[in-house]
DNA sequence: CTTTTTTAGTTAGGCTCCTAATTATAAGCC
DNA sequence: GGCTTATAATTAGGAGCCTAACTAAAAAAG
């Protein structure tokens, strides 16, 4: 999700030579990118103690049978649906999760060209260990922030990613650009 | 930057069976980094579309010389330190730069284990070039908040971001958890 | 039925990043 | 001077991501 983490002092510097530049939202827009580089590279440390990375992590996750019987998903085409990565990358990660033994793959009776990939007691195990740890990681990551701080927070947030969908739509530059006019 | 994209759904809900969770918490840090993963994404198209990645956008911003005389930085060593990259991902990117005709590696008369990165002309038009787009789309971005919301935002993202610091310090878990009591 | 199209998963090759080991040069110490 | 240590950059090998091409099986069309 968040990786790279380029320094922006720069950036901001050279944005400054830009006459039709909005400083306000440049800055707006630094601090988010920062804010959740600093906040994914504490998660991502814990993730790498632990054995894992991001897709991993989302594998297993997406495994889980949460009480109600089943997971979010079992094939190898739900859980890249799911986890927002191509198939073929997510054959990737199940062969390493497989060679580790995290999960195992189960050809489907009904239709031979399906699997069922299920987590192992291992698998299991690594997961369920490992998750209060995160609950509680991203829970000191937000305790500065009071109640209502969170509750604007994410509604400011959420501002932001509806025009970056909108923005994501509307591919060329242009028209994204002059949606405020 | 970001990368990834897990979709946090189902994470979201795994979350719930966590009793020691901070629901409000969860909630504030999952939109922080789906909000970043989405702009980011908006950006990272953007660049994609000039030829460009995150890694080498951001060793041409550190060679623009901004009117100073001198660039930000001019070997790769500081390139790396202000990429926030080693200097080994640095060497490989340099080398496709060079390849690609962006850059230029000359060596230093003094020191003969250093060099001088330079933008070629044809460096130096692509990222001004592509610069006024990149900061047209960052203000879209922004847009739907007012001086206001930005001035918040900046204020409760710097709150993370101050955490976030602290905990990547204290490395191990247990302390970094322990911060509020 | 046979042929075409669709779908599931994998393979192949490329990019960017990483860590660890290596080469070449410079600097400090006896 | 000669030896050790530190520094600049690179190389080697691996992980995770991508797109595009491929294989196998199922479904649809004739």
């Amino acid at each position: 999700m968040l990786k790279d983490l380029p320094r922006y002092e720069c950036l901001l510097e050279a944005a400054k030579q830009f006459p039709d530049l909005d400083p306000s939202a440049s800055e707006a827009y630094l601090h988010l990118l920062r804010t959740s580089d600093e906040a994914f590279n504490v998660l991502t440390t814990h993730l790498h103690q632990a054995g894992l990375s991001q897709g991993r992590f989302t594998v297993l996750m997406l495994l889980i049978d949460k009480g109600t019987g089943t997971p979010c998903a079992s094939t190898p085409a739900e859980l890249a649906d799911k986890a927002g990565v191509t198939r073929a990358t997510m054959t990737g990660l199940i062969d390493t999760l497989e060679r580790d033994g995290m999960v195992s793959r189960d050809s489907d009776r009904d239709d031979r060209r399906m699997l069922s990939v299920k987590l192992t007691p291992k698998g299991e195990a690594l997961i369920h260990g490992y998750l209060p740890g995160h609950f509680k990681l991203t829970a000191s990551l937000v305790q500065p922030l009071t109640e209502n701080e969170r509750k604007t927070l994410v509604r400011l947030l959420g501002k932001i990613m509806q025009q970056a969908a909108i923005m994501a739509d509307t591919n060329p530059i242009a028209p994204a650009v002059l949606s405020e006019s």
